[in-house]
DNA sequence: GTACTCCTTCAAGTAACTTGAGGTTCAAGG
DNA sequence: CCTTGAACCTCAAGTTACTTGAAGGAGTAC
């Protein structure tokens, strides 16, 4: 058993945790966090109970959950009969619109790509030239640069 | 020439150009489209020189390009001596966000690959299984699930 | 006791719209 | 002419997940 009660105030457990002292106070405010206790001047006090629940609220963000999200595994975390199952499903569906999203950006990276290559080749010698890359783009059809 | 005038409303603006017509509020509010003209009753009318401009923010919104490159983006296709270089430095700045942005979510859809994958294996069972994925995201290392 | 950092609350700002409430205008049909 | 219903109007607030700023109090080291 760890005989050390750690105390920390609110900037030291943001330093603990990677995130800022608003953003702390923010979850509190959502309910993310439970109210901190205070000192009696008025100021929190956290342990390392709140220290992990903090670090596992950030590391969900970092994967990209949701606050809601986060919601749902905070409290699949704390249930005794805990659902992996439920936590998998959670998952699996981030899963699958971070994968949507890739494919979304694949296909933008692709059409940037093409834009500023037809701006190299037809529009090397600068300002002035009759580039119809507007034209183009004020057509409801795909754009295109300098063509 | 085209000796037609076509003047649109709101709607009819909307559904030519691919937007809401809120959306078509929200830019004349923020000066991205300017005040349309009304009828005696108050609506607004628009004709086909709105509709290409609202058109080109369309397609640079699809693009990704945020409202104030988009509005850097207008001023250079209205400018008679247009400058295709600045133009193409606007992209390619974007294009570089969104390689970043991509190389991130691959490193996300890795990592929650395996989150999903060790779901699998250690807990197929359903609830009740003895998972640490929630004492690991509780650390400040890496996720794991059911490890 | 004073200097300095860290803490407090509250309000507003960010991006780019969307949604809702409550009311008006327009075009068509009878 | 009158009604009906869709589409329009304005204004305010909601969305996501915080960040930023103002004005002032608390804690600690010298």
């Amino acid at each position: 058993m760890n005989l050390h009660i750690r105390v920390f105030t609110i900037g030291a457990l943001a330093k603990a945790a990677g995130v800022s002292t608003p953003t702390i106070r923010y979850y509190e405010e959502i309910r993310l966090l439970p109210p901190a206790p205070r000192t009696a001047g008025g100021q929190r006090t956290y342990d390392d109970e709140d220290l992990g629940r903090l670090t596992f609220i950030k590391q969900c963000r970092d994967f990209g959950f949701g606050i809601d999200q986060v919601r749902v595994l905070l409290e699949l975390s704390i249930s005794t009969n805990r659902d992996c199952v439920e936590t998998r499903d959670i998952a699996q569906t981030h899963l699958d619109e971070v994968r949507q999203k890739l494919a979304e950006l694949r296909v933008l990276e692709r059409r940037l790509e093409s834009f500023v290559t037809r701006c190299d080749i037809a529009c090397a010698g600068g300002p002035g030239q009759d580039c119809v890359i507007f034209k183009d783009m004020a057509a409801p059809a795909k754009g295109s640069c300098c063509g």
